[in-house]
DNA sequence: ACCTGAACACCGTTCAAGT
DNA sequence: ACCTGAACACCGTTCAAGT
């Protein structure tokens, strides 16, 4: 296998720091999420970090074990932005939907963030916060024992799943148009006739309404497969 | 964003070959799976993958226009080992639960293939008959037009946001036992009394079979889901 | 306590040169 | 037609040295 046993930033005691420190973990953080938003996963190195808030490439070091912390830290911080209904306001199923239009539409617009999820470890005081709420939303539709938990791993399940390739798409789409798009899909899929019909099928609407419709269909028939095992 | 507008090897005429050339490009893929296969995604570099074959680091080029091409080439090799049952002999929710549970079974096999589920291209035609057959299924579950493609991204959705972190937690678990892995969890749980709960929960059970009961929990409630909307 | 630059061990990729 | 090695422009990280 390819990654070291186990760490993370949330299991250290992190430095004591002086009344004004030259930097601050926050700031750097801040820097790194601004620079990840703009140039993606791949566009982060320490070097371009340092150099954009004006220090060494090495002093980062000071503030963080290394670059696996630094996501982390900036992976915390997109769960951070998640707002998890409270189900005594709304009922259970809204919640949870506007739970799952939340994650994707946070995801959406920290797109780097899909390449961390599942791969890095949440451990953060965020997601922990959102994990605790989605417990609390489960438990008050009625769930009972291991099955809150697992009514939570299928919903965040289904939502990364979901939008993960979603990115994928909007970003390799880059400024190529849709007729394009499907040419090029249409020529790979030409000895698969099922496919070519999907192609077909889908190609009729807009990418956007179309990725909401499918997203909004896997979402409804969850919700209404875990009504089923609630109500049983 | 990061990555280039849109390519992929599947779109590109393959170079033409000779009687007897030196190597051959499937002969790559191979090595490159074997390699994968045993130090992951980081452990493959095009100068161990030369190496391996006896060639000079950028000899592959020849065979490959760069690296993305050949994880392309690899992953879909993966997606070759996935079997598709035939709804006419099993049903169509009994052939779906096959496929799931075979497309877990196979990423474990291949862990570094969690790596690339949606953040490459899969075009190659063993993805496309994948698709091709699972669109099968649907249509002759009586699913119609979009819903057809809806349930086939709901259903792989699933499969690949369940099985993405649990790849991540067996290669972090390590050699780390679980009591190890609980208590560490515990302590990032610390403040969130539902998450405490929920390790407490699930650290009874061996956590093989745990994940396995997640994954079969969320699948029958998809299927159910599926069920309704279908009779509708 | 904090920051620096040099250095190490890697990368992917290009390209002129070889056979 | 195929392969090579040198070279370029990057990486993450360590560490002795500075203030």
């Amino acid at each position: 296998m390819s990654s070291k046993p186990f760490s993370s930033v949330w299991l250290r005691e992190p430095r004591k720091s002086a009344a004004a420190p030259g930097r601050s973990r926050e700031e750097i953080v801040a820097a790194a999420v601004e620079l990840l938003d703009q140039e993606g996963l791949s566009g982060l190195s320490m070097r371009k970090l340092g150099a954009r808030l004006g220090a060494g490439a090495t002093s980062l070091y000071w503030y963080v074990a290394n670059k696996d912390e630094l996501l982390e830290l900036a992976y915390d911080q997109v769960w951070g932005e998640i707002i998890v209904p409270d189900p005594d306001d709304v009922g259970w199923r809204d919640a949870v939907s506007a739970l799952a239009y939340g994650m994707r539409a946070t995801i959406l617009r920290h797109p780097w963030s899909a390449d961390l999820i599942g791969r890095l470890p949440a451990l953060g005081p965020n997601s922990m916060r959102v994990g605790d709420r989605i417990r609390r939303i489960f438990k008050a539709a009625g769930f009972q024992g291991l099955d809150i938990d697992f009514c939570g791993s299928t919903l965040t399940a289904y939502v990364f799943g979901m939008t993960i390739p979603e990115i994928a798409w909007r970003t390799s789409m880059g400024d190529k148009d849709i007729g394009q798009m499907r040419d090029t899909v249409r020529e790979a899929a030409a000895a698969h006739p099922e496919m070519l019909e999907g192609v077909d099928t889908l190609a009729d609407g807009d990418p956007d309404t179309v990725r909401r419709l499918s997203f909004d269909f896997g979402l409804v028939s969850l919700l209404d497969g875990l009504e089923r095992r609630r109500a049983s």
